[in-house]
DNA sequence: ATAATCTACACAAACGTTTGTCCATTGAAC
DNA sequence: GTTCAATGGACAAACGTTTGTGTAGATTAT
C-alpha cells in the first residue's frame, strides 16, 4: 500500500532518488541509505509492477493459453515451458479455455490489452473457430506469439510441432517389417493438417515397401472414442491385420473394439498408435507408439518465444521435433 | 498500439469523449458518433488495460496458485474455480510452483506488486516452508486470499477443505460393519493436520464401537509410496485384517505390497482409501474409498474469495465440505 | 424576454513508476 | 582565487487511462 512517495517523504528524500538507488542506478552517501532503507521497513513497502509497466512499456509477463489441463499431454508441455522461462526473469500465466474456441479468443484480446511480452498458444481446441482470427489480431498489435503443438501450420505464426510425418512413417513401416500387409489407417478428419500429415508418413511407409495405396483402408475417427470404435468396424470389414490409430485416443478406442469383436492381439490384428501418452501404457496389452517428447517441446517453444521477444533474427517457422517408435506389446 | 488519444485525435474531439462513449456513461450526437466509430475501427483501438488498473486501482483479475498441474486433484480444483470465476468478469490465471515453497513465496510476491484483486492457494507444496510466512505477507497489503486443499488452519486464513474427520470415521465404521476388527492405519506423519484430522475420524469409529484403539496399528507413509510400502509391512506383523490408507497413493502402495504379500483381497484384508481420485478406480480391485467432490471444492474456494473481495460479511474462515463413501471390491 | 435546466463536449488532475535534465556541493587542478 | 569535473540529489514529464469540474449552446419553464 505504501508508494514510492511515501517512502521517499519519509527518508526526506526525492522520489527519483530512492527509485535510482532502489535500481543500482545511483549510490548514495551512507546516511541518506541508512534513512532510505529505515523508511523501505518501516513502510513496508511493495513496487507497483501495474505502474512500472505502465511506464516501461513491458510488463515481464509471459503467458501460456492452454484448452485444458486435465491431458497429461498438455501438463507436459506446460512443465516444459515453465521450466524454461523459470530461468528468466519473466512471469507466467497461464489462462485456461476448457476447450471452448469462444474463450480462446476472448483470452487473446484480455492478453492483448494487458500487454504481456509474449503468448504461446498450447494444443489445440476441441473445434477451430473458422480462420483463426488470432493470427491477425496479434500480428496487428505486433505481439510475439508462439504456436505448439497446434497442427495448424497454415497460419503465418511460427510454431513447433512433433515430426509427424516421420512418426507415422517409423510406425507403419515397423509393421511392414513385422510382416503385417492389410494396415488400416484412423485418421481425424480429412481437413486437419495433423492427419493429413500423418497420412502422407503412412503412404509413404507403403510405397518404400512397394504396396499399394488403398483409399478403402482409411477411415474417419473424428479424434473422440466413439467415431473411432466405428471406423475400426469399417477397417475390420476390409480384413485388414492392423490398424494405425495416429492418436492415442483413437488407437485404445480401436483395441476396445478389437477386443469385444474377440480378436486377440497382436496375433490377429495388431495395434499401434502416435502419442506415447500415459493411455498407451494404461491398456492391456501396451501399445507399440510414436513417443514424442511432450516435455521438450513446451521448453523449445518458450526458447522460440523468448527469441522472438529478443528480436533475435533466424528464428524458424516451423521447428519440427524429432520422434522415436517404442514398441510395445500390440504389434 | 493505438491509444485513446490518437482515437480521439482522428475523431476530432476530447479523450474524455471518447473514454465516456465506450464506457456508456455519455451519449454523443450521431455525427460525432458515427466520427469516433470510424475512427476506432481505422486505428484499431485495443484498450490498455495496465493504464486502466493503475488509474482504477484494481486488475480484475484472480490468481490460482497451483503446486503442480498434473495431479488430477489440482485440475480438478482449479476446473472448479474456473467455472465459478467463469461467470464474472475476472480474468483467471495460474501460476505454477512446481510443489517448491520458495517458488510459492516468489509467486505470491510478484501477484502483490502485480495487484491482483485476489488470490487462492490451492494444495499444498510437497514440504511447507516453516510458519507460512504468506499470512503475514498477505495481511499486510490487505489483499483478500482464501486456502483451498491446504490441509494447514493453523494460520489466519479462510480456507475451504473436505470433511476429513468425518471421511475418516464413515469408512472404519464400514470396516467395523464389515466385522474387521484388526484395522491398521497408514498416516502421512504425525506433524500434519491432515493426518491428525483423520486420525481422530478413525479413533471415534473405533470408540463408537467400543473397541479400543491400538498404537501399535498407526504407522507413517509420508505420503509417498515406498513409505507407505515400508508402513504396511509394519503394520501386516501385528496381524491386521484391513488397512486404511488415508489417502489414494498410500493405499495403492498398501494394496500393491499385500498383493505382492500373496495375501487376497478382500479376503485376507481389506483396503481403504480416502481421496476418490482416478488412482482408486484403477487399481485391481478397485479401492474402496471416501471420495471427495474436488471441483466442487475449488468452486466454493472461488466464491469464498469472491464474497471476501465485495467485503461481505459472513464469511466463515473454514468451510468444511461433506464427502461421502464409495464402497468398491477391496472391503 | 429572461432564468433555469440539459446536453454534449473539453480541460486537467491523478494513479505510481522511470528517467532526462538541471542544480548544488564538493574536491582537485590550475 | 578561479575553473573544471565529479558526485549526490531534486524537478518534472511521460506512460494511457478515468473522472471531477467547467462551459458553450440548445431547450424548457417562468
Amino acid at each position: 500500500m505504501a508508494t514510492l512517495h511515501d517512502v521517499a517523504h519519509l527518508a526526506q528524500v526525492s522520489v527519483s532518488t530512492v527509485s535510482r538507488y532502489l535500481s543500482g542506478e545511483l549510490k548514495v552517501r551512507p546516511e541518506t541509505e541508512e534513512r532510505i532503507l529505515q523508511s523501505l521497513e518501516q513502510t513496508n513497502y511493495c513496487p507497483n509492477l501495474i505502474a512500472r509497466s505502465l511506464r516501461m512499456g513491458a510488463t515481464n509477463t509471459l503467458a501460456a493459453v492452454v484448452p485444458d489441463i486435465y491431458q497429461p499431454g498438455i501438463a507436459g508441455i506446460v512443465a516444459g515451458i515453465d521450466r524454461r522461462v523459470k530461468s528468466t526473469d519473466y512471469t507466467l500465466v497461464l489462462l485456461m479455455t476448457g476447450n471452448q474456441a469462444s474463450r480462446e479468443a476472448e483470452s487473446l484480446r484480455t492478453l492483448l490489452a494487458r500487454k504481456v511480452d509474449g503468448i504461446i498458444m498450447v494444443g489445440r481446441p476441441a473445434v477451430l473457430s473458422g480462420q483463426d482470427r488470432h493470427a491477425e489480431l496479434v500480428k496487428e498489435q505486433s505481439i510475439p506469439m508462439v504456436y505448439v503443438a497446434r497442427n495448424f501450420a497454415e497460419s503465418n505464426i511460427p510454431e513447433v510441432c512433433p515430426d509427424q510425418e516421420d512418426g507415422a512413417f517409423q510406425v507403419t513401416l515397423h509393421l511392414l517389417e513385422k510382416g503385417y500387409r492389410a494396415i488400416g489407417i484412423i485418421i481425424g478428419t480429412r481437413e486437419h493438417p495433423d492427419s493429413l500429415r500423418k497420412l502422407a508418413g503412412y503412404r509413404r511407409a507403403l510405397q518404400s515397401k512397394g504396396l499399394v495405396f488403398r483409399e478403402e483402408l482409411v477411415a474417419e475417427g473424428r479424434y473422440r472414442l466413439a467415431p473411432a470404435k466405428e471406423a475400426t468396424s469399417q477397417l475390420l470389414r476390409h480384413d485388414v491385420d492392423a490398424i494405425f490409430g495416429i492418436t492415442d485416443t483413437m488407437a485404445v478406442a480401436a483395441l476396445k473394439y478389437v477386443q469385444e469383436s474377440n480378436l486377440s492381439i497382436p496375433e490377429d490384428i495388431a495395434i499401434v498408435s502416435y502419442g506415447g501418452t500415459l493411455w498407451a501404457d494404461m491398456v492391456t496389452p501396451t501399445l507399440t507408439t510414436v513417443v514424442v517428447d511432450i516435455e521438450e517441446e513446451g521448453f523449445v517453444a518458450a526458447d522460440l518465444l523468448l527469441r522472438l521477444i529478443n528480436g533475435e533474427s533466424g528464428t524458424p517457422m516451423l521447428d519440427v521435433r524429432p520422434v522415436h517408435l517404442r514398441v510395445g506389446q500390440s504389434s
